[in-house]
DNA sequence: GTGGAAGACTCAGAAAACTACTT
DNA sequence: AAAGTAGTTTTCTGAGTCTTCCA
């Protein structure tokens, strides 16, 4: 409605407005309307009426925006915009018999449309071919073709924007002669086209198949000095694709040259697979070097389709090149193409043990025994010897077998991953260590907004300021309104604002100034066009770029939390004590760097200040450290990203750990049963925590502090926590776990269990320890005796694991992907269940649950109708008009069309009611834990390969690369 | 040999950011 | 076509586990 006309209205009632509006309070919003005389000391407009209205309709409230404008026509004079506004709101509700009704009203009350009245509503028609696919077009473009005409009549000539709604309408109804037509027309009448005007034109003709009047635009257009864009151009090579028309392909590509039209990364991308599937890979080289060159790709994509083009000619070693040097412009190929160049590599082996490569050499030398100082030399040796290879490749000289041995290698890497670090001795992580250190967070800029104290405003310092706003943002959550959270805030923030300081009582202090200012900061933000946040996130990113990235010896590895965290107040989990503490902002002198020996060491961002320390420690694989502010005793690192090669080795080793207790358990098992009744409390207390941790995958609860949330685990579980159900060999077990999440289970065990717990319990208060002989040092020191290298963790990854795997290969074949997906997520909740993970429940589920059963409450109403038309017609009446039949006259009312339409409906309750079952199950279940943490991706692999499931229907992007490495397991694989 | 503190790494849910779909 | 919404992914950082170090 901008094109009405902006108006300076009183800004802040006008966002205020928008929020009230936004949030659903359109009561509120006019209320506020009704007021704001008041407070602005001047009457309120027809303008601002109509930004009401506008407001109302924008966000979907046509319905109180017609009750408004109904009600206060007396006042406001109605005029053409407020009914344009109406009508717009209306057609944004798809709803246009009523936006017409508001224009019927409109021209019989003598107000003149005007063009953007009738674009409002053309487009209001038009937009129901949009939403609904299947909608009769004929009826529509009538529609559309009748508002053109009438809009002539009436000496309203349509522009642009109006052409351009029914052009898209053709489009989709695959009209090229009315595309052409209207296209003429418009000519005609001295309106100029656009590019996207021709470009919808083209793209009609071309789908239909009519290439050469297609091209004649394209002439056309380009002669009446309107640039095509790479979008035109695409048009017609998706189609000559489809045809296998290369040399149109050719020409017309020459032609965008000829033209000076730069290609998009989608137009290489559609030639490189148009050319490469006809085998004319000449042409693909030249248009990969264009690529190149132009600087718009390759992406992922370009590389696949290359890729697959080369191999399906057969062209292995080439196809190998391309998958390295994907892999070093950091492009991660999928696994089937990689096991594909792999197999076609093994078929025809050859004597490469003499033809040893440079990078086969390098990994030789990774694997021998050397020192430390020889192996630095020789591996710089080798890498230096690999970057030339490396220029070998891209200048097409390398033997095809090292080719076919790199492939291999990428292979092998993937399986073995790192497994040179574990055996090279001592603890030590790495040899070479490079990265570019942290980003520290910008520093406070203050804004000036002026909180108030007892009604009255007060000045404030930057810092004092900084420490009101944390506490300010913080206005919605449920934080700002614990007591203990205000209580640390305000002592932490009283030492910052001084003894002297007016502000004494958080009661007296009002943070509204400060929170509107940032809810409209944000607020800003979300008014920034597509194209600014694309660019200012692009900013971001090539800031980040050189942070992003460390290597460890050679390899290129992905940073995780290069970030160090900003100031803030600390929210911790559950009743945390320190909740509300100011978590002070951490300066250079406090972190310190680990990198490696003769690295460039990462400048210190703040001029003036330094590093506490740098370190040179290759046994750990930290990059750097710091004191965790809020708890002196513990710190906060920087690791590797979970991609990286440091954290898939550890993760595969946690899953072979877990795979080996499989062999021990049944020991294991007999060996904690023995002791239930072992006369050494400690033994017996070990083999009874050692059965919960095992049963009921407990974690094992060490010590904490009394600074930190009351929270327990199977070692510090309390009397209370516990309790025997009499009559029964039933516990029910009640406790805060990690994260203050709810553990709350009853459940049937072993009789020794049941009694001795009962012993343990004896004589003690509730608040004491149930195991008091106990603690996670000497579980652990007692399992580790059982099987090397044992923990009580094993145990929750060994049945989380073991679950998913029996779950999964218990179930059928015979159904499609969808149906396993569903049997995949089932095994998944069950693991998540398992393991207690949970998630607070989503704000909008009660709201959706209520629609759900609205929805089936209306199903029945149309059921119980069908099931009396059944019966009317059986005895041979006519049936009765029904809600659900739009209105159209039936015709044809069968007993058996009414008994379809009776099952269809039963159908449809029946999977409203799964939905809502399924819904109210996982509300509160969450999926991703043990999927990233628990669960060997293995199983799910193997599992994908042996049912034919894509891995990306169980895996996302993060997951795919963090599981890197499992990826190429044998389908036969079980955990 | 013990126990507590220091240290390093994994696991965890909330919240922000993004995406797909709807209106 | 643009904005809203529901669902998904990513980021953030708090909360555990377990090892190592040291007196």
């Amino acid at each position: 409605m901008d094109q009405l006309g902006d108006k300076p209205t009183s800004n802040t009632f006008d966002i205020l407005f928008r929020r009230l509006i936004a949030a659903g309070l359109t009561r509120q919003a006019i209320q506020a309307f009704d007021d704001m005389e008041r407070f602005t000391k001047r009457e309120t407009d027809r303008e601002d009426f109509v930004d009401l209205l506008d407001t109302l309709c924008k966000y979907g409230y046509a319905k109180v925006a017609t009750e408004v404008f109904n009600g206060r026509k007396f006042k406001f004079e109605p005029d053409t915009q407020m009914y344009t506004v109406m009508i717009y709101g209306w057609c944004k509700l798809n709803r246009p018999e009523v936006a017409e009704k508001f224009f019927r009203e409109m021209v019989d009350r003598g107000f003149e449309p005007n063009v953007v009245t009738y674009n409002v509503l053309l487009n209001g028609i038009c937009r129901r071919t949009v939403l609904h696919p299947g909608t009769h077009f004929e009826g529509i473009i009538q529609k559309a073709e009748n508002l053109l005409d009438e809009m002539q009549k009436r000496g309203i000539e349509p522009d642009v924007t109006s052409y351009s709604i029914v052009l898209h309408v053709y489009n989709r109804a695959h009209k090229p002669d009315l595309s052409l037509d209207k296209l003429s027309l418009m000519k005609e009448k001295g309106i100029f086209p656009t590019v996207a005007t021709y470009t919808s034109v083209i793209k009609c003709l071309c789908s239909c198949g009519r290439l050469e009047d297609a091209e004649e635009i394209l002439n056309e257009m380009v002669a009446n000095g309107v640039s095509p864009s790479p979008t035109t151009f695409n048009c017609f090579f998706k189609e000559f694709q489809g045809r296998k028309h290369a040399d149109n392909a050719l020409k017309l590509y020459k032609k965008m040259g000829d033209l000076s039209c730069t290609p998009s990364l989608s137009t290489y991308n559609i030639l490189v697979g148009t050319f490469s599937r006809l085998n004319k890979m000449d042409i693909v080289q030249e248009i990969w070097n264009d690529m190149k060159e132009s600087g718009a790709g390759p992406d992922s994509d370009s590389y696949a389709l290359l890729i697959h083009g080369l191999y399906e000619k057969r062209r292995w070693e080439e196809s190998c090149e391309f998958v390295l040097e994907m892999i070093e412009n950091g492009f991660l190929p999928q696994n089937i193409t990689l096991e594909k160049l792999y197999k076609a590599n093994t078929d025809d082996q050859d004597d490469e043990e003499d033809n040893l490569t440079l990078i086969e050499r390098k990994e030789k030398l990774e694997e021998d025994n050397l020192t430390l100082a020889e192996r630095k030399e020789k591996l710089e040796a080798a890498s230096a010897l690999d970057r030339i290879s490396k220029t070998k490749i891209a200048a097409k000289k390398v033997t095809s077998s090292s080719l076919k041995c790199a492939s291999k290698k990428i292979i092998k890497s993937r399986s073995k991953s790192t497994n040179l670090h574990l055996n090279s001795g001592a603890g030590k992580k790495w040899t070479t260590f490079a990265h570019n250190g942290i980003v520290l967070p910008p520093p406070y800029k203050p804004h000036g907004v002026k909180m108030l104290y007892n009604g009255e405003q007060v000045e404030l310092t930057p810092e004092q300021e900084e420490v009101a706003t944390m506490f300010a943002v913080m206005k919605d959550t449920e934080f700002a309104a614990k007591p203990k959270f205000i209580e640390n805030f305000m002592n932490d923030w009283r030492v910052i604002l001084g003894k002297e300081h007016v502000i004494k009582k958080f009661h007296l202090c009002d943070f509204t100034p400060i929170y509107d200012w940032h809810q409209n900061e944000k607020d800003k933000k979300k008014q920034l066009s597509a194209l600014e946040r694309k660019a200012l996130k692009e900013e971001k990113l090539k800031e980040d770029e050189r942070y992003m990235w460390a290597f460890v010896d050679g390899k290129k590895e992905k940073v995780g939390n290069f970030r160090v965290e900003p100031p803030g107040l600390f929210r911790g989990r559950g009743e945390h004590p320190k909740m509300g503490k100011l978590k002070r902002r951490i300066r250079p002198d406090e972190i310190t760097i680990n990198i490696g020996k003769g690295e460039p060491v990462p400048e210190c961002p703040i001029p003036n200040e330094r590093w506490k320390e740098v370190k040179h420690d290759n046994t750990v694989t930290w990059l750097a450290f710091w004191k965790n502010p809020i708890d002196p005793k513990a710190f906060k690192y920087v690791f590797l990203d979970d991609t990286s090669s440091w954290k898939g080795q550890s993760d595969k080793d946690k899953y072979e750990k877990a795979r080996l207790l499989k062999d021990y358990i049944l020991d294991i098992r007999a060996n904690y049963r023995k002791d239930f009744r072992n006369k050494d409390l400690m033994k017996q207390q070990i083999s009874v925590a050692a059965y919960l941790i095992d049963m009921l995958a407990l974690r094992a609860g060490n010590e904490k502090d009394d600074d930190e949330a009351d929270t327990v685990g199977c070692c510090t579980l309390k009397v209370e926590n516990v309790s025997l159900v009499p009559q029964t060999n039933k516990l029910e077990i009640n406790f805060l776990g990690k994260d203050s999440i709810k553990y709350e289970n009853t459940v049937e065990v072993d009789p020794l269990v049941y009694k001795a717990i009962g012993e343990f319990k004896k004589g003690k208060n509730t608040g004491e320890e149930l195991f008091d002989k106990l603690d996670t040092y000497k579980l652990n020191a007692h399992l580790k005796e059982l099987m090397p290298g044992l923990t009580a963790k094993v145990f929750r990854t060994y049945n989380a694991s073991i679950t998913l795997d029996k779950l999964l290969n218990s179930e059928i074949m015979n159904r499609n992907v969808a149906e396993k997906v569903v049997v995949y997520n089932r095994a998944n909740k069950e693991v998540a269940k398992l393991c207690n993970h949970q998630r607070s429940e989503p704000k909008s589920h009660g709201a959706q649950m209520l629609k759900l059963r609205d929805n089936i409450v209306k199903l029945k109403g149309v059921l119980d109708g069908l099931e009396t038309n059944l019966h009317r017609v059986r005895k041979g009446k006519a049936p009765l008009q029904l809600d659900a039949d739009d209105g159209k006259p039936k015709k044809n009312f069968t007993p058996e069309i009414l008994q379809r339409k009776i099952k269809l409906t039963l159908d449809k309750i029946e999977k409203t009611e799964r939905d809502m079952d399924l819904k109210k199950e996982l509300k509160t279940t969450a999926l991703g834990t043990s999927k990233t943490n628990y669960l060997d991706p293995r199983i799910s692999v193997a599992w994908c390969k042996r049912h034919e499931v894509p891995i990306e229907k169980i895996f996302n992007k993060s997951l795919l690369a963090k599981f890197a490495w499992a990826m190429d397991v044998d389908p036969s694989f079980r955990f």
